[in-house]
DNA sequence: TCTCTCACTTC
DNA sequence: TGAAGTGAGAG
């Protein structure tokens, strides 16, 4: 029983979604209802506003991520932190005041992402680990000033194939390579309060990307609790696949102790533009080209200058004259302007509306495939400007509640862009007043994306201006339908997702952390199962199922099974279970896990 | 396709 | 000054 690393793409519940979830979260769920307490969890308390939080004494404090690291680097397996570092359950957590927040997230060099994106952008894999460029950079906005966030990021496979530079496009290669460990980033400031955080450009540029699944800058958390096992891992480099498509994420959670994410509402924010494909070498000249352009380390290759780039030129600009001149008359014309559209097509695809379908997902729809027309690929390069017009809306996206829940029917206009999303959410809400310029003016309720029956795409400019995935739902796990972008979701106002609930007595004003959704706290377990067997209507009620209905009824081609994987997930649970007692009663030594993680 | 080394860059 | 980030290009 495992999701794949692509799961969180899918759309469905917030819970699924979560990128820790804890696709066992309701097995340990089911344990404390059994009054079991997880293990390495030597005194737990819960906190009088019903959420349960650990704290480690300052040794896990700020920068979190260098002394996560540092315990990487040293050796010390950092799953061997939990029964021996001094935890100590926090006391009283007293209820804080918690100021409301409405985050918004505003993408940074959003220009210089378009460029790249309408041509394919590439960022370069290797075994030691390269960085992205353009980076990442936001800029927040609308936090609690005086509250304590953990900004995260990570970066999730944004479909199921894999491609090749074919014609100086991309295409589809076949379906996607086995997924690798999953990683998440925390930025190096975490903790640190919305005002430090809105005061500057949060900058990502230090995750390095890698192909070597034997990397060691990942270690997984330190705890075995059951949530957090063989989910994510964290670190400063990330695993991915070369040739295959990618979509970077941005969480922001508000929490003061890292230790406390697994129990935090996990906003998260997708730019579209952000999507690339990692390769190991540049496949596309235009992207090479920029890259040497616009980044500062690769000014050498750069025509003006006296780098060896100019010095090559030189020496070899006479053979290539004759060569242009040779092909020229052989072929009579050049294909040179319509390659650095054509390379767009599948970006471009992937987020237009007018490719949306309805019904069935089809991964062709997805990803141009080879067999693919160029008077196919003509008539989509027409739809590039207009793609990125509609990209040039906004680059800022917020996490905008919802209040409704209602039917799938309903949710289709924001699913397929029959309409402006702006007006069908606002029909919807007309408490809400109109969003400005620079904000989403769609909001899409995760179940209403939950319940996509037809698994198509999501329009592109709901998708990118509703980006705020809150609670994204990003989650579930098929292997097929799966686009970032239709993990949008949003709820009631200042119901935020929460990555798993323990059922324990939540009060009504509770803090942050009192946020999960109800039907788990009923029982998570029971709340996933009985979503697996839900209707696309009953889903609306029942976040956690959405991720199985969206599954259910959008893969026409996918390879799950609804009903053995509901098996092999209670057996699991069992196992897990007696497991957690063993540990508890110290009757099993804990497993020694690899500190890159494993898929 | 991928890995490694190289010359060149920034910081 | 040196560590680290670049794409090129050979293998």
């Amino acid at each position: 029983m495992s999701l794949s690393m692509r799961d969180p793409v899918i759309p469905g519940t917030s819970m699924a979604y979560h990128p820790f979830l804890p696709h066992r979260a309701p097995d340990f769920a089911m344990s404390a209802v059994l009054g079991h307490q997880p293990p390495f969890f030597p005194a737990l308390t819960l906190p009088p506003n019903g959420a349960t939080a650990l704290s480690l004494p300052g040794a896990l404090a700020k920068p979190i991520m260098d002394q996560l690291v540092g315990a990487a680097e040293t050796g010390i397996p950092f799953s061997s932190l939990g029964p021996q570092a001094p935890l100590r359950p926090l006391k009283a957590m007293e209820p804080e005041e918690e100021v409301e927040d409405d985050p918004k997230v505003h993408l940074e060099a959003k220009e210089l992402w378009d460029q790249f994106h309408k041509r394919g952008t590439e960022m370069v894999i290797t075994k030691s680990g390269r960085r992205m460029f353009p980076p990442f950079k936001v800029r927040c906005s609308g936090l609690d000033k005086k509250a304590k966030y953990i900004l995260l990021m990570d970066i999730i496979a944004a479909d199921d194939c894999r491609y090749k530079f074919h014609n100086s496009r991309w295409m589809v290669a076949g379906k996607a390579d086995p997924e690798m460990p999953k990683r998440m980033y925390i930025h190096p400031d975490s903790p640190a309060t919305g005002e430090q955080w809105m005061s500057k450009v949060v900058t990502f540029h230090k995750l390095k990307l890698t192909n070597n699944i034997s990397d060691k800058h990942g270690f997984n958390w330190p705890s075995d609790h059951a949530a957090w096992q063989g989910n994510y891992s964290f670190g400063t480099q990330t695993i991915l696949n070369s040739m295959h498509k990618y979509q970077p994420r941005f969480h922001i959670v508000r929490a003061n102790d890292i230790l406390k994410l697994p129990y935090s509402t996990f906003r998260t924010y997708l730019f579209p533009e952000t999507e690339f494909i990692a390769v190991t070498a540049y496949q596309n000249d235009k992207i090479t080209q920029l890259k040497i352009d616009n980044n500062p380390f690769a000014k050498g290759f750069r025509d003006t200058g006296n780098g060896r780039r100019e010095k090559r030129k030189q020496l070899t600009l006479q053979s290539i004259r004759v060569f242009d001149e040779r092909h020229k008359k052989e072929n009579g014309t050049s294909d040179e302007s319509s390659s650095e559209h054509a390379t767009f097509s599948c970006f471009a695809q992937a987020s237009s509306p007018a490719v949306s379908t309805v019904g069935t997902s089809n991964l062709k729809d997805l990803c141009p495939s080879e067999a693919e027309s160029d008077a196919e690929a003509e008539s989509k390069e027409e739809l590039v400007p207009e793609t990125c017009d509609a990209a040039k809306i906004s680059t800022t996206t917020s996490e905008e509640p919802s209040r409704d829940k209602g039917s799938p029917a309903s949710l289709k206009p924001h699913l397929f862009g029959a309409e402006p999303s702006g007006r069908a959410r606002d029909s919807a809400r007309p408490d809400k007043a109109s969003p400005d310029s620079r904000h989403s003016p769609a909001t899409i309720s995760s179940s209403g994306l939950a319940m996509s029956p037809f698994g198509s795409l999501f329009p592109y400019p709901y998708t990118y201006m509703a980006a705020a995935a809150a609670a994204s739902s990003a989650a579930a796990s098929s292997s097929v339908h799966r686009h970032p972008f239709l993990s949008l979701n949003s709820m009631r106002p200042r119901l935020r997702y929460s990555p798993y609930s323990i059922p324990v007595p939540v009060p009504d004003g509770g803090g942050l952390l009192s946020s999960a959704l109800p039907a788990m706290a009923a029982g998570p377990l029971d709340a996933k199962a009985a979503a697996l067997a839900a209707s696309p209507a009953s889903v609306a009620a029942v976040d956690s199922g959405s991720e199985l209905n969206s599954r259910s009824s959008t893969l026409s081609s996918s390879s799950v099974s609804l009903s053995p994987k509901l098996c092999s997930e209670k057996e699991a649970a069992t196992s897990e279970l007696q497991s957690i007692q063993r540990l508890v009663s110290g009757l099993e030594a804990k497993p020694e896990r690899s500190r890159s993680g494993s898929p």
